[in-house]
RNA sequence: GGGCGUGUAGCUCAGUUGGGAGAGCGCUAGAAUCGCACUCUAGAGGCCAGGGGUUCGAAUCCCCUCACGUCCA
């Protein structure tokens, strides 16, 4: 049975068994800034485990892309190790929200692993947990497993928990015994007592029954769920008969291909490694920038950064010196791309990607490479056999070489590598990080909800039609405890059963307004929504008091929502703008629309030239002179795909979507609050575009009131300039030019000039020369602002005497300058510029220094400046040998 | 989020206790050639990433911001 018929076969039968079957959704997890990855099947379905949302159905079957790396689960060293680990993998999963428990869990997995798949009972083994005594019998009872093939086993291995608090339970695990020619010299090779090859893992049932608390004390939960996984690659080696995941037909093909990209045959023991891993890791790569991540400098994207350059170091042990990786892409998408349509759409942008950054990898590495040279020869000179780990560590740490490519080439020339200082310096690195770590606070905003979602109604929202409404308080937050009422002057949170406010999501920002009711009167300042959909108000009371079951009126800000549906709708223009101007790839890769502005990150490769920028601009304004209506319409999400829509990665999309539709020319998935017509617009200007990371950039706008203000104000500018240049607005540029033009004329006549005085200068001041011990010496006070012309002086007057010494002063702004020079003979005679200068400098109250050739110098007291220069003739007897 | 490093001419980079902003390549013009390449000569091209501070004086030292690289989380 190949991958995709498992895939296939899994999910059909729990839908026979009454489950809805789930898209997977994306490796980046929505919300959840505590987890870098989607790493199991249930991730998706967190916030309905944590009773913070409900879905339209109770059973869920879901086959669901999974990144292990980085985080807590890293088994990024392992990978290709062994015949099981995974950067990427899938996972196969079936849900019970409430609805069946143990006993149906137990059935299922039973019938599908023995009927469907048709493996031997008797090679079924199975793990409960310790205490789990329902279980035990279950197994036996439901399934018929013989009780010498069930095992109790710990806390470690089969007791399952979300975080330190909140659901958790006993699990219960389906080993498959491979058979013992594959047992480990352990003795006794057995379950529970070895962890060889023999025994594999292939489904974990989570049977979570508890509600652990911050005392870590467990309450029973009123309706137990169900949450399973069980690993593709694993089950599918099985079922083709091979001993590693890397032989099945889900990473075999990718084996292949490396054959014929390196021209070296592929080895099942150690040697073929590598192929294991650059397998694997295309796998990653791959479907990890499909949903939206980009090889950079932290969090996710570094993790992809570190997949693919590990990858990448591989192909070069494989003989490889080009780029090959994104050569794998199309592999990847032969295998996958019917499951997952997303690696499909977006092949050519991968590869793309992919590419690039094996570029960068190829100039990191030769940059580490001259750094290297430098620290060997060095090493070298100094008589050294090692590298020391402090330098091995900089290489690694401030230019990414990686130590065994250190190790590798100093060891061509004869050094070894103090792997133990690497490694102190490593763990010194991991401490600081550590210690400057603080904890991610997680859905803190909707946590102080969580005890009161079961009791009260969802809230309807109003707000596309009406921008006023009635409505009744359903529950009351301050402070994070659910309360009766709110005083006037106080803070808190409000949920109501209906509301035109709008939530803040998809970029937009929530609604500000105000409440009302009989005798009292509250400002909204913000609107958000719950996990579950629920509309929360934050608001503050400014007349009586607002209490639980109180009908108020509801109005929204509406010069502020309709500020904010210009940017909006203008956000949706300049999309499909861009798409057409730069192309198909500039995909959306985040979004924020307020009634200020508007705020557009999307997936490009080279920052936008004027031209470009010009022709998004006049698009999108042609399309608000076109008067083009806007009109939404619901749909389910298949259809709205169908039609074409715009969906973005990463959006957590209901049964049921809304379509936002500007005539022939935009489509895109959008819950936001939008005009009737775009000439609503009113126009649409650009402010900014920057770079927002490899691969993405970022463009601002404004638009109605906001352009047209900004409009007004450069036209004033542009006003005020020509205004200055007397020149009509038009004509400024080439005024300006004209200007530019004449003051660097102007510069290079001044320096003609100044040469040619300084000429007159120096016959004048040549004059004034006066011996010390034999040593020709020039003071004087000159009338030369510039320090830089001052040295000029110098230097000629310097040229002209040939032997001597040369000490200039003036006087600018109540400050003076120094600068003395001093010809070579003397210089060997002990006269040092910069030590006179200094002394001469004192008696200005300044002070200065130099070199023994030339120095220069300041005060602040002009009033001592003749003073000072005379003294310097006393200083030059003294230093004269 | 925390380190380390880098930012100087169109490009690649030097710049040494703080004291004249440089090299190579590229560009322009001239010489030489029937012409091109090579060669020689001359020249243009720099707010030394940006802002603040210390100093008589900052590319250089200190602080902040930004961009890029890199490691750790």
């Amino acid at each position: 049975m190949t991958g995709n018929e498992l895939r296939e076969r899994f999910l059909s039968f729990f839908a026979g068994k009454g489950h809805t079957i789930v898209p997977s959704s994306s490796l980046v997890p929505a919300n959840d800034p505590t987890l870098l990855f989607t790493n199991a099947g249930m991730v998706q379905f967190k916030d309905v485990f944590l009773g913070l949302d409900r879905r339209p159905f109770k059973r869920a079957t879901t086959a669901q892309k999974c990144v292990r790396a980085g985080g807590k689960h890293n088994d990024l060293d392992t990978v290709g190790r062994t015949a099981r680990h995974h950067t990427f993998f899938e996972m196969l999963g079936n849900f019970s929200f409430g609805d069946y428990f143990k006993g149906e869990a137990i059935a299922y997995a039973w019938e599908f692993l023995t009927r469907v798949l048709e493996l031997p009972p008797e090679r079924l083994w199975i793990t409960v947990y310790q205490d789990d005594d329902e279980a035990y019998r279950l197994w036996q009872e439901v399934a018929g497993v013989p009780a010498e093939r069930i095992v109790r086993m710990g806390e470690k291995d089969n007791f399952w928990a979300m975080g330190d608090t909140g659901p958790c339970g006993p699990c219960s695990e389906i080993i498959y015994d491979r058979g013992p020619e594959h047992a480990c010299r352990s003795n006794p090779c057995a379950l529970g007592a070895c962890d060889c090859d023999r025994w594999l893992e292939i489904w974990n049932l989570v049977f979570m029954q508890y509600e652990r608390d911050a005392g870590g004390n467990l309450t029973p939960l009123p309706r137990p769920s169900i949450d399973t996984g069980m690993g593709l690659e694993r089950v599918a080696s099985v079922l083709q008969g091979v001993d590693s995941n890397f032989d099945t037909d889900l990473l075999q093909p990718l084996i292949k291909a490396m054959e014929g990209l390196s021209g070296r045959a592929y080895d099942r023991g150690e040697a073929g490694f590598p192929f294991r891993v650059i397998a694997d890791h295309a796998r990653a790569c791959t479907f990890l920038i499909a949903d939206g991540v980009l090889p950079g400098n932290e969090g996710r994207s570094y993790v992809l950064r570190r997949i693919l350059r590990r990858a990448a170091r591989f192909g070069k042990a494989l003989g490889v010196e080009e780029p090959f990786l994104y050569r794998l892409v199309a592999t990847v998408v032969n295998i996958m791309g019917q499951a997952y349509p997303e690696v499909a759409e977006q092949q050519d942008y991968i590869a793309r990607v992919m590419r690039q950054e094996e570029e960068r990898f190829h100039e990191t590495l030769n940059d580490g490479m001259r750094v290297l040279s430098g620290i060997l020869e060095r090493a070298g000179r100094e008589g050294r056999q090692t590298i020391t780990g402090q330098e091995a560590f900089t290489l690694y740490d401030t230019y990414g070489f990686p130590l065994d490519l250190t190790e590798e080439i100093a060891g061509e020339q004869g050094f070894k590598v103090d792997r133990a200082g690497f490694e102190d310096a490593m763990a010194a690195q991991r401490e600081r990080a550590r210690a400057a770590r603080e904890d991610v606070k997680a859905y803190e905003f909707a946590l102080a909800f969580a005890g009161n979602l079961d009791d009260i109604g969802g809230t309807e929202f109003t707000g596309y039609g009406r921008l006023e409404d009635t409505g009744k308080v359903l529950v009351l937050v301050r402070e994070g405890e659910r309360v009766p009422s709110l005083a006037g002057g106080e803070t808190g949170y409000a949920v109501l059963d209906r509301t035109p406010c709008y939530p803040e999501g998809g970029g937009q920002v929530g609604d500000q307004g105000s409440l009302a009711w009989p005798g009292g009167a509250a400002r909204v300042q913000d609107t958000r929504r719950l996990p579950d959909g629920k509309i929360v108000h934050q608001v503050t009371v400014t007349a009586g008091n607002l209490t639980a079951g109180q009908e108020v009126k509801v109005m929204v800000d509406r010069e502020r929502r309709l500020a904010t549906a210009r940017n909006h709708t203008a956000t949706h223009l300049l999309h499909r703008a861009l798409k057409n101007v730069l192309g198909e790839h500039a995909n959306q890769a985040g979004s924020l629309v307020t009634p200020e502005r508007l705020r557009f990150d999307f997936t490009h490769f080279a920052p936008l030239t004027e031209e470009e920028l010009r022709a998004i601009e006049k698009e999108v304004n042609q399309k608000v002179l076109a008067n083009l209506p806007v009109t939404t319409l619901e749909t389910s999400l298949q259809e709205a795909r169908a039609m074409g829509a715009t969906a973005l990665f990463g959006e957590k999309y209901g049964e049921r979507v809304r379509v936002v539709k500007i005539d022939a020319y935009s489509l895109e998935l959008c819950g936001g609050t939008h005009l009737r017509s775009t000439s609503e617009v009113g126009l649409f200007r650009l402010t900014g575009e920057s770079s927002i990371g490899a691969g993405v950039r970022r463009v601002e706008a404004v638009t109605g009131t906001a352009a047209l203000d900004l409009v007004s104000q450069e036209s004033q500018e542009l006003a005020t300039v020509a205004g200055l240049l007397k020149v009509p607005p038009f004509q400024v540029a080439g005024r300006v030019q004209q200007l530019l033009d004449k003051g660097k004329e102007m510069e290079r006549e001044i320096t003609r000039l100044r040469n040619q005085l300084a000429g007159y200068t120096v016959r004048e001041l040549l004059g004034h020369v006066r011996e010390v011990d034999g040593v020709p010496v020039l003071q004087a006070r000159v009338d030369i602002a510039d320090a830089e012309a001052l040295r000029e002086l110098a230097d000629k007057v310097r040229d002209k005497l040939g032997s001597g010494v040369v000490v200039l002063g003036s006087q600018h702004d109540g400050r003076v300058n120094f600068v003395a020079m001093v010809s070579k003979d003397l210089v060997k005679r002990g006269v040092h510029a910069g030590n006179l200068l200094r002394e001469v400098a004192r008696i200005a109250a300044g002070g200065g220094g130099g070199r023994a050739d030339m120095a220069q110098a300041g005060g602040k007291d002009p009033s001592k400046l003749d003073q000072a220069l005379a003294y310097s003739l006393k200083v030059v007897a003294q230093q004269v040998r």
